[in-house]
DNA sequence: AACACGGGGCG
DNA sequence: CGCCCAGTGTT
């Protein structure tokens, strides 16, 4: 079975792989920018913001010149924005290091910010042939189901059978082929719910298949816990102008850009709200009125839920907080926003 | 080794 | 509502 596995695969890859914009891509470049917006990413999700990213940034140096601002643009909405900032640090240090060329071998494509092992097993396959067996989680749900490997795939031990397992049949002639066909093969016939194992040229051999168990393959034990968080939003009017300052903690968001607000850890009502010592602070020294307090968003998120609150504000004199830009309502669109704040400025437009 | 990091889709 | 997705960096 070890023997002729990966012509099983290379067969089925043959017939059954997806048309996609990177698939016979040998560009280092475009290969780098699919892999990173394909992290975490499901192609569906990801395949409009590749095309447009291309299309804004066709080179390296096009990133170095644009700034990390304007590539955060090109990713709002696909979240994980480290992975943007990342590549604008990546396009600083390629610039810097290998005159805006992609390096060629494996050790030295690891180095880069925001390649991981996955990353650069990829690159340096697709692009140069490299033999790297890539592992992401269709590879460790594939292998973990046909050989019935019942190692939790989220432990080090998991993993390192897995990727074991891959090298061992990695098709040495074309690595490139083989781990894209592993991938698609995951993506589509073996998927995470309801794999479909009737029509799988794996079906004889497959050790979930012939057991019953695809429901209980790969095992995974770590659990995510989830947490509440409470923003209240200051949505500020002064002189046909708004607020918004930029994130900067090492928090949800780093990099985008936001109304001021306050950040609690529980629901508070409006008369504690505006009595808040950070309330009273944030507008020291003017008049002030709340005009109306409707818009309350729940954002679920993977490992948060956020709450939050956008409250209509006006004062009468500028604020004085060096953190905060003033800009004209329109303009806003010109900064890269979360999805929530996307949602918020969606409703009150179409309102307005 | 555990955790944080987004957003969307699916059962 | 929980799980998953062409994972990585930090602690």
């Amino acid at each position: 079975m070890s023997d002729n596995f990966a012509f099983i695969l290379l067969n089925w890859y043959a017939k059954n792989k997806r048309s996609l914009p990177w698939r016979e891509e040998k560009n280092p470049y475009k290969i780098w920018i699919s892999e990173i917006i394909l992290q975490q990413t499901r192609v569906s999700q990801g395949l409009n913001y590749y095309i447009r990213f291309i299309e804004r940034f066709p080179s390296i140096s096009s990133i170095y010149e644009a700034g990390e601002q304007e590539v955060l643009k090109y990713w709002q909405g696909l979240g994980y924005y480290t992975r943007a900032r990342n590549i604008y640090a990546a396009a600083v240090y390629l610039m810097e290091n290998y005159q805006g060329k992609f390096p060629t071998t494996y050790n030295e494509i690891l180095k880069i910010k925001g390649i991981g092992e996955y990353t650069a097993a990829a690159i340096a396959s697709f692009a140069y042939q490299l033999p790297y067996a890539v592992i992401d989680g269709n590879v460790l749900r594939v292998l973990s189901r046909i050989f019935g490997v019942y190692e939790p795939i989220d432990s080090t031990k998991g993993k390192k059978e897995i990727r074991q397992l891959a090298n061992k049949l990695m098709c040495k002639k074309n690595p490139s082929a083989f781990n894209q066909a592993i991938m698609d093969f995951g993506a589509t016939q073996c998927a995470p719910a309801n794999p479909d194992c009737k029509n799988c040229c794996f079906s004889n051999v497959c050790y979930a298949n012939l057991h019953y168990e695809q429901t209980e393959l790969p095992v995974k034990t770590k659990k995510i816990k989830t947490r509440n968080r409470y923003f209240y939003y200051f949505h500020i009017s002064y002189q046909n102008k708004i607020y918004i300052q930029k994130r900067k903690s090492k928090d949800i968001w780093k990099g985008l850009y936001e109304f001021p607000l306050l950040e609690l850890d529980e629901t508070i009502d409006c008369e504690k709200l505006i009595a808040h010592p950070a309330v009273q602070n944030l507008f020291t020294n003017l008049n002030w009125e709340i005009l109306s307090v409707s818009s309350t968003y729940k954002h679920i998120l993977s490992h948060q839920t956020i709450i939050a609150v956008f409250i209509n504000i006006s004062v009468d004199k500028a604020i004085n907080n060096a953190d905060f830009i003033p800009i004209s309502f329109d303009r806003i669109a010109d900064y890269p926003i979360s999805r929530l704040m996307e949602k918020y400025l969606e409703k009150i437009t179409v309102m307005s």
